[in-house]
DNA sequence: TCCGCTGAATAGAGCGCTCTCCCATGATCG
DNA sequence: CGATCATGGGAGAGCGCTCTATTCAGCGGA
């Protein structure tokens, strides 16, 4: 580095001269096209190393259209801001707390880690956006079509999201968690619920239990219906048409209260399949409190297979989503479509697994 | 939109021929310099509007020098990469691990939703990098000299993690989370954690508890030998020289063991400091389980103020750290590196605030 | 010997924007 | 009334990279 500190960042130029070759030359090094000569390749690089030189990354964007970035969308419902909000939109306290809902889940952090697993070997990078307000959703639109990113990844937390249609509808390249309310032209990755809540059901029957009841998730959420159908259609199939229910809100408190509610009416139950984690982990909490032994009075399987799932005790029996898979499906998915090599929506639906552990 | 559906995005030069003015007025016009004749003003920007034109960002970045993006870097301590890893570097395994630890705590969740509230008003966005690894350090370093981040916001989960000490070397704007272990030219945002565990002694001894115990973390974080060293401070100040403590590791699991150990020595406590609130959880649960009231028999402080304070029942009383806040104050700190206008080191220390709830 | 022909390297035209000059205009002033 | 100056606008030079078109060297075949 004896080349005088001068503070500008070295050029392709400057490597070029520094090798004796043009700055064409240069670039196909660096980006492995046709065919140059292996002893040219190694005066480059050497160039390269001696200059300490690193793409820029604005300039090659600039001619390939392309950011080498995706946007990691967290979307809510939110006003549709024809309602005149009070100015300002949405404050602070607002986002806050639905920031803090969004994180309370160890979800998203699977989601998290299942993109970036996929995006890192190829030199990608997922940009946080929360879209829970209409303004918010115009910034996602205009960040994506100002080419800041190529295209979007969105976990929605509301059915009524109109985000992706809005996304559909600007041709941008977008892939969703999750089948969208309404029918819209992305692709999605998704999770077969019914089937979940079958395998749930199954796994308390088999135990030997014969009084079981749900807490289910909130209703007007399609994957929480799925589980609930999955989950009473093989009840049903086995000589069992009524199962208590008790609608949850997905969360630690919500599971603890319905489970109150459950054991109030039917005290001698000895099964419950709680629609996630969380609202499992409230129910084991509300079934100590009451004096029942887990599983040897009742048997309690959750869904998701979250962290959880393993740090509660007694460690969950869990319908496992393979989220870390399905977000990395997602950024392929994205991928393909960016590149260009995928041009029609695609779905691919995943199966859960049941995990066993000492809660059922 | 009737002038033909061409794939190609608008460009300032279209704007400028659909107003009739010239390149340069249109940009002025957008980034609001100089004074431009208000009737020429609205003639551009009612030609914006026409042609639905959105400034191209890496067009901008390269001459700005500016990407307008800044890294959000969860960096662990790693290996030095030195020793031989097997090839491959990291496994898939080890960074979903890494990862679902990270965000198991709503911590992490709280630093986002701080950072996007500041970045947000200004048009600047977060990228997630988790540098857990020596290669993903590298990857993070290469992404700031790039230039596709203007600088980096930094929480490390380890004191001993390098990155810090490569980003000043390397000059990169940087702002940290806490005071880094050894020092390092870059500013911080910090917590004074001292005088936290201070508060939650003197709301124990004022409750008129009399055999209180606490649950540390790990005395190999600084913030959590400060916490401790200032509950004991205080408590010897008060003339009580001793207090038995156990160590957690922050998690769930951890506090309901260390308080098992505890209960098992000291079945006589009435009081315990927890020194974060998912170990304060476990706390509760433990206690729970050998049948003692909280707040009645045992009272509990916690630390942090997270989400769970108050889905964790009884809902916690716990020492307030503001995160968002102080991830706010990050981003501004970075914000100002960037521009040029703080050329120091700074810190800022923010105070912890004792919320009373029902736990103490 | 000359002519394609192929592979390797170069020249140079942009990508879309910002920003520094520079020029036209009209107001101000000695 | 010409010199001075503020004001608003335009021309055009890049920013650092990619990529097409082009040149050039080498080589076998008629």
């Amino acid at each position: 580095m004896v080349r005088g500190m001068n503070r500008q960042a070295p050029t392709l130029e400057d490597v070029a001269r520094e090798a004796g070759v043009s700055r064409a030359t240069v670039s196909r090094v660096i980006n492995g096209v046709r065919n140059v000569d292996p002893s040219i390749q190694d005066l480059v690089r050497r160039a390269i190393e001696r200059t300490g030189y690193t793409p820029n990354r604005a300039a090659r964007s600039l001619v390939t259209r392309r950011s080498g970035t995706v946007a990691l969308v967290v979307s809510g419902a939110g006003d549709s801001s024809a309602d005149g909000v009070p100015a300002g939109g949405v404050s602070a306290q607002d986002q806050n707390a639905f920031t803090a809902r969004v994180f309370a889940d160890p979800f998203f952090g699977r989601v998290v880690s299942g993109v970036i697993g996929h995006l890192r070997p190829r030199c990608m990078h997922p940009v946080l956006m929360f879209a829970e307000s209409a303004e918010a959703r115009a910034e996602v639109l205009s960040y994506l079509r100002q080419g800041s990113a190529d295209g979007a990844l969105v976990v929605s937390t509301h059915p009524e999201d109109p985000l992706p249609a809005l996304l559909a509808a600007e041709g941008l390249p977008a892939v969703l968690f999750a089948r969208p309310a309404r029918p819209v032209a992305l692709s999605y990755v998704d999770l077969d619920h019914r089937d979940g809540g079958r395998q749930a059901a199954d796994h308390l029957l088999a135990r030997g239990c014969r009084r079981i009841v749900t807490v289910a998730g909130p209703l007007d959420v399609r994957a929480s219906q799925n589980r609930l159908d999955g989950f009473r259609d093989a009840m049903a199939r086995q000589g069992r048409p009524y199962v208590p229910i008790a609608e949850g809100g997905f969360t630690l408190a919500s599971g603890m209260s319905a489970m109150a509610g459950l054991l109030a009416e039917h005290p001698d139950l000895d099964g419950v399949f709680a629609a996630n984690d969380l609202m499992a982990q409230g129910v084991c909490q509300m079934l100590r409190e009451h004096g029942r032994r887990i599983p040897e009075d009742v048997a309690v399987v959750g869904f998701d297979d979250s962290t959880i799932a393993v740090t509660c005790s007694p460690q969950l029996t869990t319908v496992r989503q393979p989220v870390e898979d399905m977000a990395a499906e997602m950024a392929r998915l994205l991928e393909e479509h960016i590149r260009g090599v995928r041009t029609e929506p695609t779905s691919v639906v995943f199966d859960p697994e049941l995990i066993v552990r000492d809660s059922a």
